[in-house]
DNA sequence: GGTGAAAAGGTGCTGAT
DNA sequence: ATCAGCACCTTTTCACC
């Protein structure tokens, strides 16, 4: 379910995810278009669902969330509407991806201190075996896929 | 390096978590303040590095990375200057986390095609054993942490 | 932090290429 | 599909309370 874009299409995209909040007349200028144009762009490509939104990243340290990790579980059997409830209530979780494999979660998890950690590893485990691993530092600064 | 952040600080971080392109009238006007002030609430949380950046979300399929995947890494030695090499280069790597633990990190790896997902694994393959989860979805929406 | 003004800039039309 | 020009409106910014 790809979409055709061309070179502007993903200078449109390039600019987006890294400053989001620009104006449609400033982005025009950045990619050579009128405003007109640009914000015909925008529209087609959030229409067509290329792009799925826009959202400021906060610095987890500064807003209270020292501790960041990854917690693999392992999660036997195939009733999943627990863990979705789980993920509904607890904010904490940032992310949950299934995979292949022996793990069939991952999951990235902010936390307040390592105390808080423990909680909700605790609420994980009620659902499978977990493995935890804790964030040493992010690498990589936020960006997102570039032209295949 | 936590900063005092009160209700309406975490309002406007939450709104701009989900919405990062309205104006900020429209955020006054959803968090209950005067233009002037939201402005001047949003340009102090930027100074302080509370919030770090605005980014657009893509679709991944949508875009031509239809394969997404979890690499883990075990790194051998301290040399890590030619891994960070790989990530400059490799805009396909999308995150990069270093972990405590067996696994020295852990990469979020966007690919075009299985075959393309395997020479970027092999690419990783030279810097120490590694450990491939495709993921079958993103069982989460975006979202940003709530209040502590 | 709020209010009011002025100025700037962005947006959204139109018709034409 | 894009552009140019224009009218309209919003947003921003500054003064001051």
């Amino acid at each position: 379910m790809a979409v055709n874009l061309d070179d502007v299409d993903w200078a449109i995209i390039h600019q987006l995810q890294q400053e989001a909040r620009i104006s449609l007349s400033e982005l025009g200028r950045r990619v050579n278009l009128s405003p007109s144009a640009t914000t015909e762009r925008v529209r087609q490509l959030e229409a067509q669902g290329v792009i799925i939104g826009y959202h400021a990243a906060v610095d987890l340290t500064q807003v209270g969330y020292p501790v960041l990790a990854i917690v693999r579980l392992k999660y036997p059997g195939n009733r999943h509407q627990p863990l979705r409830q789980l993920l509904d209530e607890r904010r904490e979780i940032l992310e949950c991806l299934r995979t292949t494999g022996d793990d069939c979660y991952t999951l990235k998890v902010a936390a307040t201190s390592m105390g808080h950690l423990e909680t909700l590893v605790d609420e994980l485990a009620a659902f499978g075996s977990t493995t935890t691993s804790v964030v040493y530092n992010q690498t990589l600064s936020y960006r997102g896929p570039g032209r295949p």
